[in-house]
DNA sequence: TGTAATCCCTACTAAATTGATAGGGTTAAT
DNA sequence: ATTAACCCTATCAATTTAGTAGGGATTACA
């Protein structure tokens, strides 16, 4: 299941790309227009700023914007900010990998081979999705 | 994240797969084998049997059976029984569509696009794959 | 016929995660 | 100075997960 928090986040951004002018959008703006609740939305945004995704004006006339062109902008590395690993489990993953407990040998466990390849075929739709394919309005 | 349950699930069915005589496999045989805790996989064979992928003997000398051949089980039906929906949100789910509480219209939902794709690709390497190809010792 | 082995079923529980809310601190424009 | 905005921490209720407990029903077989 996909957290509120990653779906949240990404209507934000792409609700952020398609306003891209030079100024900076409120979250209050976005949470009003894509209905999620402020609060919650003002710490997905700051996760997402803390990685450095967005940037931020503070104090009056403040808000967030992105720090590259939606183009750069790649649904693998949102993915991982808001969703955590891509792989369903921790021994096929790329960026955290871990030992599972059970399994002496993963070579030989099939639960690891079948999920390889569900983390490429996953992979494979995050590399080549950015922001601008999702904030085209098509 | 794959839950243990799904893990396990796996597992178990891939030692029933690769132990196929004519006599069932016991619970406290895989259990021990897989290193799963005895009551918990109990439920989880329990499930399994439910939605008619094992079948069971009672009593003494009883145990789980494969319904089917191998290369007959697909995972997508193994995983729905024991993970669910394979879709990431409900709105793109084949078997368990539900609509969003947010989202007015989801042809225009980016996240709703995003998650096709994901599904898509998902769904495609749990249909070419089956308990066959899970235990096969490669 | 009795006993042991085995599946079957329900209820319970502790820990973790999720989705939020509360309350205020800090910064910047006017 | 005041106001509008981001920033940060703590807290909380609901849900899910992983597992345990306890026993019921069924079957093989001595």
């Amino acid at each position: 299941m996909l957290s509120k928090k990653t779906k949240y986040g990404l209507k934000a951004l792409t609700y952020i790309a398609r306003s891209q002018g030079d100024k900076p959008v409120q979250v209050a703006v976005i949470a009003k227009s894509e209905q999620i609740p402020q609060k919650f939305l003002e710490g997905i945004l700051l996760t997402l700023r803390k990685s450095g995704i967005l940037g931020s004006k503070k104090g009056k006339h403040g808000g967030y914007y992105l720090r590259n062109e939606p183009s750069e902008i790649k649904m693998t590395d949102v993915m991982r900010v808001l969703e955590g690993p891509i792989a369903m489990v921790p021994c096929v993953s790329l960026n955290y990998y871990e030992k599972c407990d059970d399994c002496p040998d993963e070579n030989l466990c099939s639960v690891h081979k079948l999920m390889i390849q569900v983390r490429d075929n996953t992979l494979q739709v995050f590399r080549n999705t950015t922001l601008a394919d999702l904030s085209n309005t098509n």
